[in-house]
DNA sequence: ATCCAGTAGA
DNA sequence: TCTACCGGAT
């Protein structure tokens, strides 16, 4: 599941560079995510990540539970148009990189000269005509179904969950896991996902009435949801930036280009939740959605895992690590395991 | 034969 | 932190 973000560029000759000190009042209360923020830095008294990952989690519940039931749904695309621009100037507590506009617009370059996989993904095929409460059911399920997923094989499984009538939460949740399974096949991890798209439509009708969460808390609650693709429904269904969507190729790059660090530090990111901190740090907001298909193209075609194609890349002259990655990987730890074996 | 990709679970 | 998950790409 992506999206055409590319065009919208318009605003980037006008941001005021270099970014400056800016106002907090207009920014949208920042969400804090206690699942994810600082794990473990106190009152975990040496429980293991995941004790405290669940605690976490059961707190959450507790305060979901509370909320008024109907403040849930005021946030409505129609209601609540992503474009109030003038409130999402967001402030820089971090230095942007040098040259990142002259990046971008190096990158958007190169993603309009050369066509990536990610291009020829259309999610809203076929969905458009469902009414909102099932269209945002639809976006939820195609972006589970999309990780490590082709886009086209992702589009069919929908197709066909949407002829047997399965893309509602309602008719999910009564459906067998076996007749989902099957619906969904060949998406990757189809086993898994039919688990959890079952176990996501039971408390879609329990807890939402059959609509889907509507904050990045609560869809992380949702089994086989993870940060990724909470932010990613939260900007396809919901119209809300609440985050960068990061997945591995925006990590990636982020990390190549220097533009992303741990705390304090040059060190690179070690997860894709770090990247996402670290770049919403900086990147203004106005950039936080057209990042992702902006580095995932790049990463499908360019700024590939193995074998960067630097000398094709336009800004590597700007980049860090432009040539610096040679032939052989880094030996992983497997690797290292299968060659002491032999 | 190994890598890839987002999440869960240990 | 590390591995399993599934099948396609490299």
């Amino acid at each position: 599941m992506s999206f055409s973000l590319l065009r919208n560029t318009a605003h980037l000759s006008s941001l005021p560079f270099p970014i400056r000190f800016i106002s907090f009042t207009a920014m949208p209360k920042a969400r804090k995510n206690p699942l994810l923020l600082n794990p473990g830095s106190e009152d975990d008294g040496g429980v293991p990540k995941n004790r405290v990952r669940k605690r976490r989690v059961e707190m959450i519940a507790k305060e979901v539970k509370t909320e008024s039931p109907d403040k849930k749904f005021l946030r409505h695309p129609e209601i609540e148009d992503f474009a109030n621009k003038s409130d999402n100037v967001y402030s820089q507590s971090i230095q942007p990189p040098a040259n990142w506009e002259r990046v971008i617009e190096g990158i958007r370059s190169m993603r309009l000269s050369e066509h990536a996989p990610v291009d020829s993904i259309d999610p809203d095929e076929g969905v458009t005509s469902l009414q909102p409460k099932e269209r945002r059911f639809a976006v939820l399920v195609g972006s589970l179904l999309s990780s490590q997923t082709k886009g086209h094989v992702t589009h069919e499984a929908n197709q066909r969950l949407l002829e047997n009538g399965l893309l509602s939460a309602d008719t999910m949740d009564k459906a067998h896991e076996a007749t989902i399974k099957s619906l969904i096949y060949p998406v990757g991890f189809y086993t898994r996902k039919a688990q959890h798209l079952k176990q996501v439509a039971k408390i879609c009708v329990s807890k939402y009435d059959g609509d889907i969460p509507s904050t990045v808390d609560e869809l992380l609650l949702l089994p086989g949801v993870g940060p990724k693709i909470a932010h990613l429904v939260m900007i396809m269904a919901w119209n809300q930036v609440e985050g960068i969507c990061v997945d591995t190729h925006v990590h990636r790059v982020s990390n190549r280009l220097g533009w992303v660090s741990r705390p304090g530090t040059k060190q690179a990111t070690r997860s894709p939740e770090e990247t996402r901190v670290s770049l919403q740090q900086w990147l203004p907001k106005e950039e936080w959605v057209s990042i992702n298909l902006l580095l995932v193209g790049f990463g499908q075609t360019i700024c590939t895992p193995l074998r960067p194609r630097c000398a094709k890349c336009t800004i590597s002259k700007f980049c860090p690590s432009a040539f610096k990655e040679i032939s052989s990987p880094a030996s992983t730890s497997k690797t290292r395991r299968a060659k002491k074996e032999l």
